[in-house]
DNA sequence: TGCAATATTGCAGTGACTGCGATATTATGA
DNA sequence: TCATAATATCGCAGTCACTGCAATATTGCA
């Protein structure tokens, strides 16, 4: 399950390859002329592939924008699967979340202009919360597991959603400050909040 | 801003009668073809109407599935700002909350119709999500208002959203279990674990 | 080298949604 | 009551994301 990164023959290499330009492609034309007003097939055009080729790679042009932002909400998932079963649900989480969370500083620039494009744009900004209604699923599967329940009960699920809110939250404020406070703090805060209770909040 | 329903000449009058034909035509068709079997050119010929019309009504064929749905959580954003501003910012919406949630179980078919929809559609729970994000955005103004700070801190955003997933959790438990439960039960169950903290959770 | 697996492409199509301009219908005020 | 403004309905032509299918090229492997 967990990720093979040696062998990788031609075959894989240049589908990277090929992937890495449409990307490149992709951000550049967004760049320019706006996401709504670059077509598939001109980033097709721009990664030298046949427009039908562009659906091969990507189910959706809004996937272009979150597809690197896919794989580390799966990397949360594998997280909260490898900590240990007595820890408190609630914690495992919130240790899942910031581990993730931390290398976020690392790639910031590449970072920022998918958010800005998922700020700016509804249809990748929907796009997005339908992936994460997905992971939401995985979590709270996950989260059942370990609780010992049904994950159609409302304890795992009530508590994948939060963790989801939290981590939106935060990211929402990274981005309105110009990255200012790191975010593994934000998500931090954020966690702290939802674990002694709203109620808490100042004022 | 308020509603207003005594005058209502002919031309709305006609106008909400079409609407209401549309939905009518358009849940027939749901239920007999599928939601994605169903083409907008489909309800329109059902409802009478110029397949042009229906985008007249509707900006979307989602939200025909979302629509009496929208304009409750907007009874929602209301009822915050009307209640009491020395109240806490968490019990506010609490309160909110389940004002609007006590009257899910007066229309039980025509929820369940829709949800059901929801449920098993992926764009319609993804437009569902990001009509959500924009009452997410009316809530957090509305508790920034009342708590004397910008809407773009965290405590709103954290506060609305959590309230929001608080909602959608209760739902598709509601759904999942046939409606055993009323909804406000399950609502108020999940505010109570947000309210006292999430590392309090059972197991 | 030859065969199986997989990647790339072209083609033709579907269907949601839009802009525009024409026309019908209702509201309003003189 | 009638002219006129406002708004609703409609047709048309077009754009664009996305799909299924079948042909072909490329790569992995025995």
């Amino acid at each position: 399950m967990a990720v093979m990164n040696e062998p990788l023959g031609l075959r894989a290499r240049k589908k990277l390859q090929t992937r890495q330009r449409i990307e490149t492609a992709a951000f550049e034309l967004f760049e320019r002329d706006g996401f709504d007003g670059t077509t598939t097939e001109a980033i097709a055009a721009g990664a030298d592939i046949a427009p039908r080729t562009f659906f091969y790679y990507f189910p959706t042009k809004e996937d272009v924008v979150l597809a690197d932002y896919a794989d580390r909400l799966n990397r949360i998932v594998e997280q909260l699967r490898e900590r240990p079963h007595t820890e408190h649900p609630w914690a495992a989480l919130r240790a899942s979340f910031l581990v993730v969370a931390a290398d976020y500083d690392t790639e910031r620039e590449q970072l920022t202009r998918r958010f800005r494009i998922m700020a700016t744009t509804p249809s990748v900004y929907a796009r997005n919360l339908q992936l994460q209604a997905g992971w939401e699923d995985a979590l709270a599967a996950a989260l059942a597991e370990r609780m010992g329940c049904d994950p159609e009960n409302l304890g795992p699920r009530l508590l994948a959603s939060s963790a989801l809110s939290a981590m939106r939250s935060s990211q929402r404020r990274w981005i309105a400050t110009g990255q200012q406070t790191p975010l593994p703090a934000l998500v931090q805060h954020c966690f702290d909040q939802l674990d002694t209770g709203l109620a808490d909040i100042d004022p």
